[in-house]
DNA sequence: GTTCATGCAAACACTTTGCATGGCC
DNA sequence: GGCCATGCAAAGTGTTTGCATGAAC
């Protein structure tokens, strides 16, 4: 049985290389989304590495071919993942910038109302959470100045 | 009675200046987030101009100021618009770009929920919704490849 | 053997910053 | 008059690209 990576990339018609498959390891095993910057320091401590333009690469090719997704959350550094077919939104900490999935979607009934209010064809949206998690807040850090994402 | 720009101002604590004052008129006027080129040349048709260091500047210290709101949308261009405290999403074209506001908020009262089943203090979201406008699916211009945002 | 991926360095787009000057309160 | 805002130019950050080399099919 193929493994996710490779799987991932036969389906998709891209070649199978190291560097893509260890891009694809790193993500699979990933709790959260990742940046380039991440996948390449990652892949650093490896054997296998790889330029920064080819993980920049690898990342963009694989999300258009839909193996990865990719967020544009805060308007700094993208972030990817896996494409796992589960419809997923996420839930940042303001202070310590963790990122929790979410996996309830909210939106999805909504989509077709909207799309009979305003005639648009909906085919995809973005939501994105903020707040304060548990830990910061027993370090009374959600009692700070709020923050603009 | 003193007018909106003016008023965002004095409220904010902010200095009032030619330059602020021109460019909460151009957000004020406008029917869509803009983005600091698109104020700058604005401006720059007008007697009135500021540098483009001044339009950014000016839009961050604003909206941190809460007097606007920034949005990262896709990754590239920040946009800003008059925080009108009316909270508010939007549908943006895949295809021509348009940006139409969504007044109404599906995830107003799912916060709430959110933030009980996490632990979490939910403090904002952005939601960003993607489609087809009326216009560019009569150009057929829907059915081309779904691309990535 | 052809096609596509990689590495390197340079270019790029958007945004931020240091510093001197000028305007607001 | 003091402090903050502006303009300019330069630097910064994240990302993309051209081109030659090398690997995958």
């Amino acid at each position: 049985m193929e493994k996710i990576p490779e799987k991932c990339l036969s389906e998709s018609g891209l070649k199978k290389t190291k560097q893509r498959t260890a891009i694809l390891e790193i993500l699979e095993s990933s709790e959260q989304p990742v940046s380039a910057e991440e996948v390449f320091i990652e892949l650093s401590g490896q054997k296998i590495t790889a330029s920064l333009s080819t993980v920049y690469r690898s990342l963009e090719t694989m999300a258009d071919k839909g193996v990865l997704t990719k967020l544009n959350l805060t308007g700094e550094k993208a972030l990817f993942e896996i494409n796992c077919m589960v419809h997923r939104h996420y839930l940042t900490c303001l202070s310590c910038k963790k990122i929790v999935p979410i996996n309830h979607c909210p939106i999805e009934s909504y989509e077709k109302t909207l799309g009979e209010q305003t005639g648009f064809v909906v085919v995809s949206h973005k939501l994105h959470v903020f707040g304060y998690c548990p830990d910061c807040q027993k370090k009374g850090l959600h009692l700070t100045k709020r923050q603009s994402v």
